[in-house]
DNA sequence: CCCACTCCATGAAACTGTTTCATCGATGAT
DNA sequence: ATCATCGATGAAACAGTTTCATGGAGTGGG
């Protein structure tokens, strides 16, 4: 085990600058920081004192923090459970802030006193989550699959059950079923993807680009993704929505327009938590238990927080080959009200369209795209 | 400010033996441990290694966790928009959990590295906020409103909307009004049935026992609230349900029953977040702002925390006098579809009954107050 | 050009708290 | 009675931080 007095020796300079240099004091020259730095981390340095604080548990994501959505707040509450036997502590993080230029994420986490982190992964995040994962500290990625290097991670495959979900859709006679996704390219979103055009292949349906959609994961996203479905020449007679707020949104602006669910359009949602009981009809959705992905990725945590401290490297530092668990836990198909069989006539379009543009004219809230009266008119 | 070695020579020990009770390691006497702990408290001892790691802001609780909650996502969601700016980082703890046996709920929060704490009240966990704030560690309470002592507090004051919401009902022509209030007895709920009560008397109606009742802050409570009101004789035409999830519940009770929202029956419910707009029809409630009520209690905190820094009581240890912080937010009131004129013809407790009578023999759900044939058929 | 003066980087030493190892006495087994 | 063991304790070593002193580079006035 190093300390600062090694590291002083070695970069040629005093205890008391490397005290520095680690709290990132100012009064230390570029130079001097850059070679204190080099010796720190080439000796994979950690600190001793207050060593024995490093009981947290971080809650870590990057960027804007979405800890309202009902995703993560079932996930934190899960975790939470998890952590009144544990003697953990948990901290929410965003790391990117929480970083200091020169460190490197593991020895953040140490200076925080974290032992393990938990990574809430979306598209956008990737690189530092693969980063975090690549310097081997205890770490369990939520909700997205690394499958490059030797990252932990639980997801929720949704890929099965939403495959099952357009399979129930076609069963019913449906055809035209579009898919609506969260503009931001997350793990999940393109697994649900993958399902439906999985379920459209394996029936011989040709998927339909004008049928794949992406709208924020709001209600007002979800209302638009009608508006715009409404507008098509062909116009869809289900719909897969694969974010909650953006179902209900869907739902509301099927009935302001007059457009019967499930009679003249089946719906499709997703659901994290219980949403799909508090609308009507009760909601046909692919379900996932985040509070319980929450609870496993956290025993999953301490099964590596364990492992690493019994192999002796109780700091986190990077070891060659750190221990591996992946898991996934299973989100599953819930048939509701809101699917039914295929309408025999077409009344959605027109009916829609006619009352589309009467609604628009009258509503305060406007379409994002702007509509083409001609389009409304077909 | 003192040391290990002053409290080691005060109580006579050496300074080894000061740091093993104050880290609690077992081979210590009881009687030695005691007087250490003595001295220690006496001398208002923090540790000063390691002391620069305090820049941790508590989101704590005592008790079950009620992190999925929306209101509680919320709050944290809001707490979190401000922690970017501010440099702290956001421990989620149990108070009742982390303390270890000896020590004060500063110390406490000092060994985790926290000089501030937002405390989540409700009325089980009201002693132990009371302690917290009477030590003087800078700490805001949410949602309950501490008068008595030196505590700093923001609540949100839905006393007076909820009056407002009754008025409404009461202008729409409604006598008859029932309150659903959940069965843990918190600040927010009595000062909801404070304003209902407030609304009734200042129109000159009488407050009937029977129309005030309690139920699980869940979607199952507000199913039981709707089938034990349309037991009773004379039957409410209007309820409010002062949480949101008991408001769903309830709508949907009605539903399935076969009574109108609102043509037979009005609903008035409570909206943390915007689960009005999410149903149909859009639930007429009184709602408050939880994000901005966790933003602003975080900003409250970060005054206090930098007035302790200034004064030089950087640690949190009890002052004589610690300014104190109080504020309110208000919720309002939002009428939207679930409310409106009082029934001209008493339907709702015929349909109601014998469409509840149908209901149950079909239902897997039974109620959980065993129903009186004999009421059934009032 | 020289001489204070200032400011900054740096180190020695003082200081704080933790941990290791040795000691001492009580207790219990033989 | 003797020896082994174990629990409580302290001295000293140890880790890291902070204070204060130092020395040198730059600067401005004479």
């Amino acid at each position: 085990m190093s300390n600062v007095r090694q590291i002083a020796q070695q970069s040629g300079v005093s205890i008391t600058t490397v005290s520095r240099v680690l709290n990132n004091h100012p009064r230390v020259s570029p130079e001097v920081r850059q070679r204190v730095l080099a010796a720190t981390n080439a000796a994979g340095y950690a600190p001793n004192v207050g060593r024995k604080t490093a009981c947290n548990i971080a809650y870590a994501f990057e960027g804007e923090t979405t800890l309202d959505s009902p995703f993560d707040a079932a996930i934190l509450a899960g975790i939470a459970r998890g952590l009144d036997e544990s003697g953990f502590d948990l901290m929410v993080l965003n790391v990117s802030r929480a970083r200091l230029p020169y460190e490197t994420y593991s020895q953040m986490f140490q200076r925080k006193g974290i032992c393990g982190a938990l990574l809430r992964s979306a598209n956008p995040s990737r690189p530092v989550v693969e980063t975090i994962t690549a310097e081997g500290f205890p770490a369990v990625v939520i909700g997205d699959r690394l499958e490059g290097g030797r990252a932990s991670f639980l997801d929720c495959d949704s890929r099965g059950p939403s495959r099952e979900a357009i399979e129930h859709l076609i069963n019913l006679g449906h055809r035209r079923i579009a898919i609506a996704m969260h503009v931001v390219d997350d793990y999940d979103h393109t697994e649900r993807l993958a399902g439906y055009l999985e379920a459209l292949s394996r029936h011989g349906i040709a998927a339909d680009d004008n049928l794949i959609l992406r709208a924020p994961a709001s209600r007002a996203g979800g209302v638009q993704v009608v508006r715009r479905l409404l507008n098509l020449t062909d116009c869809p007679t289900a719909i897969y929505l694969t974010d909650p707020f953006a179902a209900v949104g869907a739902m509301n602006e099927c009935r302001r327009i007059g457009a019967r669910v499930p009679e003249d359009l089946s719906i499709i949602g997703f659901d994290d938590g219980d949403i799909r009981f508090g609308i009507h009809p009760e909601m046909t959705c692919v379900c996932q238990d985040a509070a319980a992905l929450g609870a496993e990725a956290f025993s999953m945590l301490c099964g590596l927080i364990q492992n690493a401290a019994l192999s002796g490297n109780p700091t986190g530092l990077p070891l060659p080959s750190h221990p591996v668990v992946r898991k996934s836990l299973r989100a599953w198909l819930e048939i509701h009200g809101t699917t039914g069989p295929v309408p025999t006539v077409p009344a959605l379009a027109a009916a829609g369209s006619k009352r589309l543009s009467v609604g628009l004219a009258s509503s305060v809230v406007r379409p994002s795209t702007p509509s083409n009266p001609s389009e409304l008119s077909t």
